[in-house]
DNA sequence: TTGGTTTTTGACCAAATGGTCAATCGGACG
DNA sequence: CGTCCGATTGACCATTTGGTCAAAAACCAA
């Protein structure tokens, strides 16, 4: 089962690395990442940001290319114009993805103090689930679904990374300084809980009502809750 | 925006209420849910679990009725003898779901001991995430993508439901035999640390490596962590 | 066996969809 | 003003896909 996912059946240059790519000089005009003109630079942008609602809202399959033109104001013709393909638009937005979401964990600081370092990295990944939402949903949507066009950067990059801060972690309990936590599942546990609240919005709101603020709230339990848990 | 989502114009018959449907006498033979004999209730449950495993891998629009026919053994034409359409599967996966999924929250009992009570619940919502991933998975698809199948459950049922065991906890909290916490946002933090097991299990075990067991790990970390913050 | 009912399927259809292309438009520069 | 190159698009195409239907096959009771 799980036969032929997507169409173009053999093309053998589709770019999955989620790696920054060189600049073929085959490469047409448009298909660079540094956009030469300013109304290239502009409709790039325009163009991923539709894709990233539209993606976000229906998943990968669900998206057309009609509702991604339609949502940036451009004609399809025109799309292909500055990507290659739909999935070339997707594989852009995820690889934006990664540097951003990654971000809060590479600011840990082994220097820091543990409590605090920890407590601000959760509000800091709390605060990129307030303002966006849509990046957290296209990436859920990503893993949920096996993440097809992320294995290899999991595997690489974020382990990399989960494992050296999973270190620092790890000698702040050794040192008495937190409570002796696992340092992989503790971060899971602030991926999951702050991503909730993005992932799962409408299932948030339709539990608290109408008059809730689901992320106000959030930040004052999740404050307490990690307060808690790391106290040595 | 986001103008058309699915192609059938201009039918208001879809069943989309998740309710239990009552058999109207016009049915035809097959679209019962009491299957009237043994090869219908056979071939529907076949059909089911075939487009769980589809529909929780793809998505509902990345999956295909070929897909499942394949993945059922049977014949497209024949998947529509048993269901009028795509969409009804669907929505039977959905609405056989949340009742699994709610009835450890219903076990939930306000005369046992609190912290047993909810580190239960816990245990008992990681087993579902170990046992069901495919169930799990379904359900955060469509939750992610605004959930517009179940919306109308999550207000009504899910919220009865929820409203009603977070009084319970408030009284536990209030009477000081477990940590004044928001309970609403604690049965959140379950359900996103459960589940994140189960919906996130090819980022989990990218990060982890090979070697490790998560589900089998989480149950221990879980069962610290609510301990901690349970604590009066 | 026979006759009726339930199941199964090959062939087909209309709509949707990713992508192509030749032709046109537009603006910047000489 | 004219030219040239980047930007835009209408028309079109091949494939996929949800769904239909009439006919065949399998089943079953009498």
């Amino acid at each position: 089962m799980c036969a032929q996912a997507s169409p173009p059946k053999d093309r053998a240059d589709k770019e999955t690395g989620l790696v920054p790519r060189r600049a073929k000089a085959s490469d047409t005009a448009m298909a660079q990442h540094n956009p030469r003109t300013r109304i290239q630079a502009k409709n790039r942008e325009t163009i991923l940001d539709a894709a990233l609602e539209v993606f976000s809202l229906h998943g990968f399959r669900g998206a057309t290319l009609d509702m991604i033109a339609a949502q940036a104001g451009l004609s399809k013709p025109n799309l292909l114009y500055y990507f290659p393909s739909k999935e070339a638009i997707h594989v852009t937005l995820l690889s934006q993805l990664m540097d951003t979401w990654l971000d809060p964990l590479r600011d840990l600081d082994a220097g820091g103090d543990p409590i605090a370092e920890l407590r601000g990295y959760v509000r800091r990944k709390l605060e990129l689930s307030r303002h966006y939402p849509r990046q957290s949903r296209l990436f859920a949507n990503e893993i949920v679904q096996g993440a097809p066009r992320m294995q290899a950067a999991l595997a690489s990059d974020l382990k990399t990374l989960v494992d050296e801060k999973s270190a620092v972690i790890r000698g702040w309990a050794k040192a008495g300084r937190i409570a002796d936590v696992d340092p992989h599942h503790l971060i899971f546990s602030i991926w999951a809980l702050t991503q909730h609240y993005a992932d799962f919005d409408v299932q948030v709101r339709a539990v608290l009502g109408e008059a809730r603020d689901p992320l106000a709230e959030a930040e004052g339990f999740l404050d307490t809750l990690f307060t808690r848990l790391l106290a040595p």
